[in-house]
RNA sequence: GGGAGAUUAGCUCAGCUGGUUCAGAGCACCUGCCUUACAAGCAGGGGGUCACAGGUUCGAACCCUGUAUCUCCCA
């Protein structure tokens, strides 16, 4: 059978994936094996997979297929996240497009047409993911709004009323005046902007009640609120203020007669000393209206426009507002100046509009005691954050977190479950029957038409947070933990969790606070936090910039596993990695080299005789590449796994990559390679065919998590296999019970003879062709290597001698000296000085040694095997001065 | 403004408990090779004042202090 040079993915990729889920070796259902379980970041329905969900779901399908390999029963488990507000935002304007307006249809219309979009183009991300080779349980694909799932949210909600933990207030919210709801404070955010400090001046009036001449000037970033002013607040150590005392401003545009105030909160360094408080529109001035029971005036509707209150400017948008207020003030001589400032602004996570303080009536969680268990157990270890420099942040956040306002005011989403009737009394109830029953105490004369439920949504992470919970059993929430179904009490608590840390207070450290509080239990052990991808100029990808590549395009460029490979080589925990695409050409590279050695192997004709009929040994060179490389793949293996054991992930790879590439390839391989005679291959004995066959299998199995696809096709290509043999379940690679040291290091010597050897070749413009002949300076008559050597440095003879040899170019190695024989081929200039540098070096090393052995002090204080380390540095250094000098008289 | 982290080769990063000539890897680069698995390759090689300034120590990339620059989180 002819096989390709180079490796087709794309073909591989289709075969083995269906061959996969035909053979549901994804598939998994608790039985006697310890599970290892890993739910996915859902992500959003309305997703396309983005260089963020390669990365993030690279990792996941590696750790997962190895745990599946460490023979765990593995249970990674899909689904999406309804996000709310993304979603709702998407079908509005996808209406609009179609001439419908959202407020032309009822909650019911619309929800028809979210739903039928989501049926329509929901979920594409998880098709995609299958691209990439997650290997995903996908029977149990959840969605956070089927339902089931939906259901336990509301369980969830009345549970924690029924216990106290949600009410209802009016509060200063976050408002998003595009996707017009409230968003938590985790949704704004914060970017510096260019803004304008306006000085306006405001009249003082008199006791008498008529107006002065006199004015105080006040700084504000926000003049189009100035209709909403209820008062001008000074410090009251402020000296230049002292004299208002009692006296009362009269606000412009509006002309509104209100109270100057005196409180701390002013800084009186900034602007002018002086803030005018409008306790509609910042927290700040809520907090002081309150206290000084101030009157609150709402000058702004919901969608950001000036309302009827106002009384000025109505309708007007409240950024053209802000420019026309500027105008018209400084026309009537109320301006003093406008200074340009730096400030941060909040924009809205989801639309990107600027974010309005606004006073609404929401639902809120109190944080407090329900946090206190999450917040715990990440301090004390039980849940583990990778990399853990993440916890002081979580920390710091859990400690000072606020009550969650948990209500939207969106239409996709879990319906709050309060209903009211027209006498002002609210319950909470799961049906409007539950709900009337409920009201009818309260209410006798209560008609069925008086009953209205809450118009108002939950935000999506009241229903992401229940994720590795509800993914088992949605109904744990009614029923109680110690009702969980087989599937719960199996799977949970689940191991890793992989995300992104930005969303570490939004999710993971709410999953945590939901699995204290409903199963009593951490989620999860493991949480490995990943960075975010950037390109390589460090600039976040977007959309908006055009810098992400295509992720299937990739795919389909480099092969699933060459961007799998790609994107782990460059990608530490925590930190945010620069993507390039030449990692991914990298990771095809490798996958392309792997082949070539499976085709080298695949190529070898197994004989007992050999063409002269004498029967086929195994030669020297080929058991002493055998013994060494049982020991380096165990060697090897041993890293890899603690790599592993600690998430350090591009590490692992990068062992993998060396132990296949270089030991493998480029060193085991050559060793045991049959000759090359007459121009045709010799056989390959049954012995050394079959190790490496067995170290070939080895070394799939290690790559495999990172490769599954190529892996899996040469699997399958070295032997004929049953239909189940796959190494998609075959398993993980055990280590050697002891490792013989002496032999590795040997090993490396034997490297090292054969990369002098080499050099001189470079060195002098011999052909690797031409044979040369090698004497070592020794005692010894023979090392177990020496064959090797003879084989990979194309050697004609290797001799052992006691004397020096004179007309040879020669190297060492440790301290031991090597000639090659070069007749009348030296220049003995160039000799010398080679010969000169090194003694240079060697002496100027032996001198920094004996430094620290003279010391006392060091001597006094280090270990012992420190110094007994820089006695044997001493001794070698001596006899390769002596060595080099030798040679240097020989050479004078 | 408060907090966390980073700064090591051209690039991306390791360097774990201070101790080997400890200054490392991969890529890129340079030189020579189309050597019968692979040019998506092989062989060999060059390259860093470990951000800067002090300090602790017999010994510092590593610990401490300060400075600079950058990133992230929070207000």
């Amino acid at each position: 059978m002819e096989i390709s040079k180079t490796y087709n993915s794309a073909q591989a990729e289709e075969t083995w994936y269906q061959y996969w889920l035909d053979n549901k070796f994804f598939k998994s259902t608790p039985d006697q094996r310890e599970p290892y379980t890993i739910v996915i970041p859902p992500p959003n329905v309305t997703g396309v997979l983005h260089m963020g969900h390669m990365l993030n779901n690279t990792i996941q399908d590696v750790l997962i297929r190895r745990a599946r390999m460490l023979g765990y029963n593995a249970c990674w488990v899909p689904g999406t996240d309804h996000a709310s507000i993304a979603t709702e935002a998407k079908v509005v304007a996808l209406l609009k497009e179609q001439g419908i307006n959202k407020a032309d249809l009822t909650r019911e219309d619309f929800l028809k047409h979210a739903w039928n979009w989501k049926e329509k183009y929901g979920g594409i991300i998880l098709e995609q993911l299958k691209k990439l080779g997650a290997s995903c349980d996908w029977d149990r694909t959840r969605f956070t709004m089927q339902e089931d799932m939906s259901e336990a949210v509301i369980d969830v909600f009345i549970d924690l009323y029924n216990k106290g933990q949600i009410y209802r207030g009016v509060r200063m919210v976050n408002w998003d005046p595009e996707g017009l709801t409230a968003v938590s404070d985790e949704e704004v955010i914060h970017k510096e902007a260019q803004s304008k400090l306006v000085y306006v001046k405001y009249k003082i009036e008199t006791s008498t009640g008529s107006a002065t001449d006199e004015y105080i000037t006040i700084a504000t970033t926000r003049p189009e609120t100035i209709m909403g002013d209820t008062a001008v607040c000074v410090n009251p150590t402020d000296e230049r203020y002292a004299h208002l005392k009692g006296k009362s401003i009269i606000v412009p545009v509006v002309n509104r007669v209100v109270p100057i105030i005196f409180d701390e909160y002013v800084d009186k360094e900034f602007g002018t000393g002086t803030l005018k408080v409008t306790p509609a529109h910042d927290i700040n001035d809520f907090n002081l209206g309150q206290k000084h029971k101030l009157q609150t005036i709402d000058v702004l509707t919901q969608a950001g426009k000036i309302s009827e209150a106002a009384g000025a400017y109505v309708g007007m948008d409240r950024f053209a507002c802000r420019k026309k207020i500027i105008k018209d003030l400084t026309e009537q001589g109320l301006v003093v100046k406008v200074e340009d400032i730096k400030n941060k602004v909040g924009y809205s996570e989801r639309t990107n509009a600027v974010i309005e303080p606004r006073l609404s009536m929401q639902w809120f969680l109190k944080m407090d005691t329900i946090s206190k268990p999450a917040l715990d157990n990440v301090v004390n270890g039980e849940i583990k954050l990778i990399p853990d420099k993440f916890i002081n942040t979580y920390k710091h956040w859990m400690e000072n977190v606020h009550d969650w306002c948990i209500s939207r005011q969106l239409w996709w989403g879990q319906r709050i479950p309060a209903w009211y009737d027209n006498q002002g009394n609210t319950v909470i109830a799961k049906t409007k029957e539950e709900a009337i029953d409920l009201l009818k105490t309260k209410n006798s004369a209560l008609k069925t038409d008086d009953v209205r439920q809450d118009e108002d949504v939950l935000d999506t992470w009241f229903s992401s947070w229940l994720w590795p919970i509800t993914v088992f059993d949605p109904a744990v929430i009614r029923n109680g933990k110690d009702n969980a179904n087989a599937d719960l009490n199996y799977y949970y608590p689940t191991n890793d969790l992989v995300t992104a840390p930005e969303i570490l207070f939004f999710w993971v450290a709410r999953m945590a606070i939901a699995g204290y509080e409903w199963m009593g239990e951490k989620p999860f052990s493991n949480v490995y936090l990943t960075g975010i991808v950037r390109d390589k100029l460090g600039r976040k990808m977007s959309k908006s910039l055009g810098n992400s590549p295509d992720p299937l395009d990739l795919i389909t460029k480099y092969g699933a596993d060459g961007v799998r490979v790609g994107m782990l080589l460059c990608s530490p925990a925590g930190n945010d990695l620069m993507f390039d695409e030449s990692y991914c050409e990298q990771g095809r590279n490798f996958a392309n080299k792997v082949w070539n050695a499976f085709r080298l192997i695949q190529g070898f004709e197994v004989a007992t005789v050999t063409s002269s009929g004498v029967e086929m040994q195994q030669s020297s060179a080929q058991k002493t590449a055998i013994t060494w490389f049982e020991q380096k793949l165990s060697e090897q293996l041993e890293i890899i796994n603690d790599h592993y054991s600690k998430y350090r992930m591009s590490d692992a790879l990068m062992t993998t990559y060396k132990l296949v590439w270089d030991d493998f390839c480029a060193w085991y391989l050559e060793a045991i390679k049959p000759d090359f005679i007459d121009g045709k291959a010799q056989p390959i004995d049954k012995a050394t065919f079959d190790a490496t066959i067995n170290f070939l299998e080895s070394l799939l199995k290690i790559m495999h998590p990172w490769m599954p696809f190529i892996t899996e096709e040469i699997w399958h290509l070295t032997k004929e296999r049953s239909q189940k043999d796959c190494i998609i379940v075959a398993e993980w690679p055990k280590q050697l019970p002891t490792l013989e040291s002496k032999q590795l290091a040997e090993f490396e010597v034997c490297k090292e003879v054969i990369a002098s050897v080499r050099n001189i070749r470079q060195q002098k413009q011999i052909s690797p062709k031409e044979k040369l002949a090698l004497i070592e300076k020794s005692e010894a008559q023979h090392s177990y290597f020496d064959d090797v050597v003879i084989k990979l440095a194309n050697l004609s003879s290797l001799t052992y001698t006691k004397d020096k040899v004179e007309g040879a170019l020669s190297f060492m190695v440790k301290s031991t000296e090597f000639y090659v024989p070069m007749g009348s081929n030296i220049n003995p200039e160039e000799e010398k000085e080679r010969l000169s540098k090194e003694l240079e070096y060697n002496q100027g090393f032996l001198k920094s040694v004996l430094v620290k052995l003279s010391n006392e002090k060091f001597v006094a204080n280090a270990k012992p095997e420190v110094i007994a380390a820089e006695r044997k540095k001493e001794s070698d250094a001596l006899s390769k001065i002596k060595a080099i000098e030798e040679q240097l008289a020989v050479l004078n």
